[in-house]
DNA sequence: CATATTTGCAACCAGTTAGTTTCACAAACA
DNA sequence: TGTTTGTGAAACTAACTGGTTGCAAATATG
């Protein structure tokens, strides 16, 4: 089962909650009610963000509150670290074209 | 047919395509050398990127030469934006609980 | 204790995905 | 012209996805 942090994103819904939880710790029903889905299915995507870590769990009683991990948000700002410093290359090259840059290997 | 740039970036071999055309532009050929699928999975998966408008065609005689589309990235590079401000926030307030960023709504 | 609330999980289903094999088309070339 | 080369697309398949319904476990409340 293939569960990293870019399949996890690229579920709508999910995106939403991420942004949501992102804000304040919340419970899998508060979560819910900002969806046209079911409890269940919003349990399903917590429990795909719990596997692949950007999200944690608190337990507080019967009530388990979600939150987000901004550390596994870094892993996708990482990776988007490779092509920011092209766009930036190009950019400030006024788009000098890429042959130029691949024959350089800056 | 969902197809967002969220959904483009979660197969591990686009993730590897988009990286190898973000140096040069190249052939689905010389793409699909790189990995151990066939030339027509490539084909596909270049498909899908050119559908999302990740990837752009550049066609010279009979070859087709595949160039990232810089631009869509930075749409990830944008939605990031809003929980990088956040990463910041709270590393600046050396891990200040998030129940005190909350109540304040910054 | 009995009951309601909050939640996770298993089973099932329709739609999508990523891959393969096969085929068709256009460009280069003898 | 006939052949090779580079490519996209259709047809098919196995696996995965996101959703639903139903049920079980644990915590609160009377």
């Amino acid at each position: 089962m293939r569960r990293d942090v870019f399949q996890a994103i690229a579920d709508p819904t999910r995106r939403a909650i991420i942004a949501l939880i992102a804000l304040q710790a919340m419970t899998p029903n508060s979560i819910a009610e900002h969806f046209d889905t079911t409890r269940q299915a919003v349990s399903k995507h917590l429990r795909i963000l719990t596997e692949c870590e950007l999200v944690k769990q608190e337990h507080k009683g019967r009530e388990i509150y979600y939150t987000l991990e901004l550390e596994r948000m870094k892993e996708i700002d990482k990776w988007l670290e490779q092509f920011r410093e092209i766009w930036e290359t190009r950019f400030s090259q006024l788009d000098t074209l890429l042959q130029t840059i691949q024959n350089q290997q800056t």
